[in-house]
DNA sequence: ACACTCAAAATTGTATACAAAATAGCATGC
DNA sequence: GCATGCTATTTTGTATACAATTTTGAGTGT
């Protein structure tokens, strides 16, 4: 998970309550007051103050003047905001990746395959090795975006991915498309180890448009769910 | 400009603090202190810090643990991968926008571009005026972006352009393409008034490019200088 | 003249104290 | 019983005090 403790407070703060949103250890929606946070990681609150604003402006959480800070809850609209942005970013940093890719890159790439094949080979395996499948699965985008060696492109996408890695975790890990997610992960790196740009971005941006389309089918019928509920009192 | 003054020190820190590093006042590369922000717009230094943490995330100001403040000094690949982005996301938005505009949103973009016309047509204007013409040249793209209706998207331009927009200036006031920018910001709002969605979007991305390439000529003409004279020395 | 060391100054990082505002709870009136 | 208004508590916003670290510069020795 790539875990750095840096050498300031605030710096630390900023990964631990990071961490805790990401993996939905707080849940989204709710209250975050400062003295609480900085009770819990015991020290006061001025580095908790500036973790606060770095997370607001990575879009974390959200906070109203003299209201606190709550995590950020996206609805449906949201998610296909981000997922049209991913589909544009990310295909094009597919396409860079196929382009710029080092063998050292590669190498990289086809053992995250394998690792998420190991993770799937895992009979009877509990929730902690599915999410860690997940993860890996979405890292994988990480490094491709990294290999690009566009910079700004790289830090952009992990700002997506990092805002919707939560919910990506808690809803598709009820969903069964997990094969489907890995056969066109390795029909990507496949793309970019062959050098092959064109169909490396095509094929991302259509597993972006697929894992859209589970999400929000997800979504939706939670909304639905909802609606039916609210209809019936 | 959309000058809000928000109700708090910090959001009035931020807005200063971002005005004078987007219109050039503080210059790239120049070391920013916090008790010289804090003396300057007579606070404390805490409302600083906190302004600080968020130009620091949306790429104004690079801070290192200890040793402050910079504000942020942009290299020729800086541009390169801004305008590619840019190129993605401004061409999508202009779709987006193409196939949403409402009867107000194509009349405010008309009235943007009469705007231009009007600061363009003034003999002997001085750079104030220039300053205004590419004001509104740079604001009818966050504006396309806002009408496209996709919030994150036009989020994330506007953080683009912001970290661009000293530069555009001080750099392409000199030169003279001014009428063929003028020209294509009029094609493209005719294609969004036409409802041409991909027309639109064709243009928006052949007009980034362009951008892209008369920016970047002249700082490799400035990096093509400063390794002469240091060659010459 | 140059390099090196050590101390002093400046600057950031953290904690805490105080002020302002919002929320919550209670009492009062209808 | 319910709504309304007031107070009390909680929580954020700001300022300031202190600690830690980096930078600067003077001074000394070679």
């Amino acid at each position: 998970m790539a875990k750095e403790t840096k050498n300031t407070l605030r710096d630390s703060v900023y990964s631990a309550l990071k961490a805790m949103i990401v993996t939905g250890q707080i849940p989204p929606g709710s209250r975050v007051t400062e003295n609480d946070i900085a009770a819990r990681l015991t020290v006061s609150r001025t580095p908790v103050r500036e973790a606060f604003n770095r997370l607001e402006r990575d879009g974390l959480v959200t906070g109203r003047p003299r209201q606190g800070y709550v995590v950020t809850e996206f609805d449906i609209n949201m998610f296909r905001e981000a997922f049209e942005i991913r589909e544009l970013l990310d295909g094009h940093a597919t396409e860079l990746a196929a382009a710029a890719a080092t063998e050292a890159d590669k190498a990289r790439l086809r053992a995250m395959l394998a690792e998420c094949e190991r993770l799937a080979a895992i009979p009877e395996r509990t929730n902690r090795e599915k999410f860690q499948e997940l993860e890996v699965g979405i890292d994988l985008h990480r490094v491709i975006a990294e290999i690009s060696g566009n910079v700004m492109l790289h830090g952009m996408l992990c700002g997506i991915l990092d805002k919707c890695q939560h919910y990506v975790w808690t809803e598709l890990l009820w969903l069964d498309e997990w094969k489907i997610a890995r056969d066109e992960h390795a029909e990507i790196v496949d793309a970019i180890c062959a050098g092959d740009a064109s169909r490396a971005g095509t094929l991302a941006r259509a597993h972006v448009r697929g894992s859209r389309d589970n999400v929000l089918r997800l979504l939706q019928a939670k909304s639905d769910y909802r609606n039916f509920l609210a209809k019936a009192s």
